[in-house]
DNA sequence: TCAATACTCAAGTGTGTGCTTAACCATGAG
DNA sequence: CTCATGGTTAAGCACACACTTGAGTATTGA
């Protein structure tokens, strides 16, 4: 996954209305009001961070008849996640070794 | 930790130039001009940046004389990433269990 | 056919974000 | 002491973002 795509993905999960609809979808599919109608804004709002969750891969959509209908799209959570891990596990791994180090000299 | 908090570590992160920041501390800590140096903007705005990465516990720093040496803290990427990874699995779990129950129809 | 449902789109508004400049403070070297 | 280094802070600007309103389209049920 490029950089680029990768800022959207961030910058759409940093929005904790974003986050929600995400929360919610992990638990099964949704149409647009299903979403809509326990938040505090408009459906025209709703519609909005939807379309930000889907350009960024989070969430798929499909429209039938007039219900368009989401669900989750773990590719973009998995590149997110993937990003967070090797930083982490890189930056663990040095720690490791600097302990290591440590430890040799004291020793003996 | 809570939802407050990883609205701005996924904000941190939403940002090409804080994650590069993020990216570069993996490799090894570094002083605010170091971090600052190979970027195209100025030392100002790079410990704006440093602030924001320090506010949502992505990033350590200490001052020693007047030199300020910055390095990752686990912490905040780790937040984030179960966060990812919990929603993830789950959905991946479900879906799972979904294709278990479509087999089971067309199977006997 | 008529009305309700389920969105969709465009325009506008207030707030937040990233960045710059410019002035400033603290430390270390000569 | 004096100057350079390394960083800090504040003010301001341009743009992006979340949200609303309002008007429109397509589908469905009676």
């Amino acid at each position: 996954m490029l950089n680029h795509e990768l800022d959207r993905v961030f910058q759409a999960l940093a929005d904790p209305t974003r986050r929600g609809l995400v929360d919610r979808l992990t638990r099964g599919p949704a149409s647009v009001s299903e979403l809509a109608a326990p938040l505090p804004i408009t459906l025209a709002a709703v519609v909005q961070h939807l379309q930000a969750l889907e350009a960024c891969g989070l969430v798929r959509t499909e429209k039938v008849g007039r219900v368009r209908t989401c669900r989750i799209d773990p590719a973009g959570l998995r590149a997110a996640e993937d990003w967070l891990h090797e930083r982490r596990t890189a930056w663990e791994f040095k720690l490791d070794r600097l302990a290591d180090v440590l430890e040799e000299g004291t020793a003996t």
